[in-house]
DNA sequence: AGTTCCATGTCGCGG
DNA sequence: CCGCGACGTGGAACT
């Protein structure tokens, strides 16, 4: 990785056009190619970047960064605070817990920690508008569908709503129950679900790993 | 701004938990306090990160940032490679050209560009939930509600059925007609919106600066 | 401060 | 490779 701090000015033509007038910034250059550049403030998110795949020429206090797909950053520079090289390797990566495919995973598992004696049929049941992440049947054998979130909002309760319009299309399934279940629902979104008959459920995760845990193959 | 070239390891606990193994990264404070660890590839994202404002503890080779929504990120070093810090002072920020905005003034101009003999009524017709971005009159007299996006997809048809459901309350004005317009639309987008009758128009953002362009003027 | 909506989103998965 | 949806979405504009 190169690190080059200096004044710059940089002008980026691409999927839209942008420019940074002159100022102190950072500019880093991965191992892969990449370039990104910092300003002292602000957020994670560079001013400015170049994805790679691209290429790179030095010329003159300026550097061209272009890539296949015809995007083009410029960079020109004034005085050069600092400038600096290392060598990194390959990073071994991120390992990340408790995301909305695990508890769709875990859910899938034991549908009747949503509901008494639900079960399951499918999980990303296919309508013409996405996959519904769960199908499943009730005690009185009438269909369900399931909307799982981490955290329950408003979007996700019109998602329900625009596949329950079209599952109830589907005259083998019809009529089919909502069940928006989630981590934490939000008021308005749990009083709009409420207004369309569609029934709402808060799980935790910590209790679902419980559930889902070796322990129970013990009994 | 100061930079830390650096082994070390990242644990994340705030909205998931993420870890991050042992190996050389650059970790950079910015001076408003927000944090980031960036892998030498990869993109711009930095692997793992802080947003202002937040509490930084030094102590012992490790670093242990907080902040008021309860988050935690624990950074432990191992040997350090290098360190530096400079005062980058204020950023003047980017300056954009060619957003959502610039398609609506150029459509607005150009209706017929959408629709053959479409006209004018007015720019951000307002509605008791939000502003119409277009509202047009057909070759035959009906109201036409434009909606404009840059990417048309699922939550762009949601806003222009709520508007339809509350233009057609106006009795001076129904039944309306919905348009929706965007440089591209998605499948999903489409299927929904030609469902519900709106119709749907993809747009070449080139091409209409090309209509708008002052060279017309010469005619 | 809370909410809504855009984004050069990025990222990952499945066809 | 493209399409599609989630994301610690982030970030800005507006109420």
């Amino acid at each position: 990785m190169r690190i080059v701090v200096a004044e710059c000015t940089v002008d980026y033509d691409g999927r839209l056009n942008a420019h940074l007038p002159m100022a102190t910034r950072l500019v880093m250059i991965k191992a892969d190619g990449c370039v990104a550049i910092h300003a002292d403030g602000g957020a994670y998110k560079p001013l400015n970047w170049m994805n790679a795949p691209n290429h790179l020429v030095e010329e003159d206090g300026q550097w061209i960064v272009t890539n296949p797909k015809g995007e083009k950053l410029t960079i020109t520079f004034g005085e050069i605070h600092f400038e600096t090289s290392h060598e990194m390797g390959e990073d071994p990566g991120l390992q990340k817990d408790g995301v909305e495919l695990e508890l769709q995973r875990l859910l899938a598992e034991t549908p009747g920690s949503m509901e008494e004696g639900l079960e399951m049929i499918r999980r990303e049941y296919p309508t013409p508008i996405g996959p519904v992440d769960l199908l499943c049947r009730d005690t009185v054998g009438q269909v369900v569908a399931v909307e799982i979130k981490r955290r329950g909002e408003i979007d996700g309760v019109e998602q329900l709503t625009r596949y329950l319009e079209f599952l109830n299309r589907d005259e083998r399934l019809a009529p089919v129950r909502g069940l928006f279940v989630a981590q934490v629902i939000k008021l308005q979104a749990r009083t709009l679900a409420e207004d369309r008959g569609i029934d709402c459920i808060e799980v935790d995760y910590d209790e679902l790993r419980g559930v889902d845990s070796p322990m129970l193959k013990l009994f």
